[in-house]
DNA sequence: TGACATCTACCTACTAGATGGTAGACACTT
DNA sequence: AAGTGTCTACCATCTAGTAGGTAGATGTCA
């Protein structure tokens, strides 16, 4: 595990690229939050983009985490409950860190990027699993296939993110737009 | 109509915008491609926040028309070719100006918010009414509403179109993301 | 018509402050 | 004595934005 600091800095430096974006926040952002000196924090981080790798690094391995701990609830919840887990940063006016970093792909370095298409494809691998599950126990059916809702499920939930944080409530926005309609088409019958 | 400089530098800007972000574009940046010295632009745009805002104000028009025009066309087509709106950027790397600015929101001036957010609801206003012209033709049924999948299909389109920039074949992407499903929501019968 | 004044669209040269990053000193612990 | 973590002080570069000037077009009036 790493040090403290270290952690306190990832902490901050994630608050401040999933509000901000990643060429929006600075060294000395972090610095006045963590209480610490700017070039203190290139200790623990030599480069802005190496910060910003461990940042998704670290994010891919905690999203494996919920997801695992939702596999453990029964079937007819789990898409409510990773639903959830995009509607919580809502609440902090925060979007998916990969989220974010897919907007600001384009500045971002190689190996960022392809740390982001991993944590793309992760979940969705995880989402088509859940889907195909529900189909084979006839909770519910997935047209054309289980593939294909899964992009679809998952492009939806970040694309409701993203769209909810420019409305004054961000939360109930993304609620009123994701909800019914998985109530539609994931419900028993 | 403006002059020709200045619509050179909206351009210019907008394909910025749309494929950078509003924080990692700069005034030298628009110089170099435009062919002009930095502070030209300032006089036709004298704040950066003040270009941005031009910039949606003209997005915002271009959509409308652009939806106008798709209203021309028979009524099963029109949502193929709203989905196509959002697919002809990606073939740039670009997403929709306003969706990269969704990201931005927490840097961006009040006025260019405001601007962002009426974006969003005049796009979600045209595609209910569409929904809810097939809906009484019977050419699909919308569940659980028109409104409710107006919503969803903008946050599907948006976020296929942010997820698809990450991936190496970004049109493809989009396009196994988006049209299967769309055929087999609203396809007759 | 000619003289003057204003306007347009650009320029060079500059500012203050922020940016990511570095060098080297200084404690404090082991 | 060596290593760890922090500091001050600095650097080159970039940032949006300003000041002031200029060539040329356009208008205005005797």
């Amino acid at each position: 595990m790493e040090n403290k600091t270290a952690q306190r800095i990832l902490t901050v430096a994630q608050d401040m690229v999933r509000h901000r974006g990643y060429s929006a926040f600075s060294y000395a952002d972090i610095s006045k939050q963590v209480g610490i000196r700017k070039a203190s924090i290139h200790y623990h981080f030599p480069s802005k983009d190496e910060l910003v790798k461990e940042l998704v690094k670290h994010y891919r391995i905690r999203m494996v985490k919920a997801c695992d701990r939702i596999a453990q609830s029964p079937l007819d919840q789990q898409i409510i409950q990773f639903a959830n887990l995009y509607r919580e940063g809502l609440e902090d006016h925060q979007i998916c860190l990969c989220a974010m970093l897919a907007a600001d792909f384009a500045v971002l370095p190689k190996s960022v990027q392809a740390e982001i298409q991993g944590f793309f494809n992760e979940t969705e691998t995880w989402l088509i699993h859940l889907l195909n599950q529900g189909q084979d126990t006839g909770l519910w059916h997935c047209q054309p296939s289980a593939e294909q809702e899964a992009k679809g499920l998952i492009a939806m939930l970040q694309g409701a993110q993203l769209l909810a944080r420019s409305s004054i409530d961000s939360t109930a926005t993304f609620e009123q737009m994701v909800y019914p309609l998985l109530a539609a088409k994931f419900s028993k019958g």
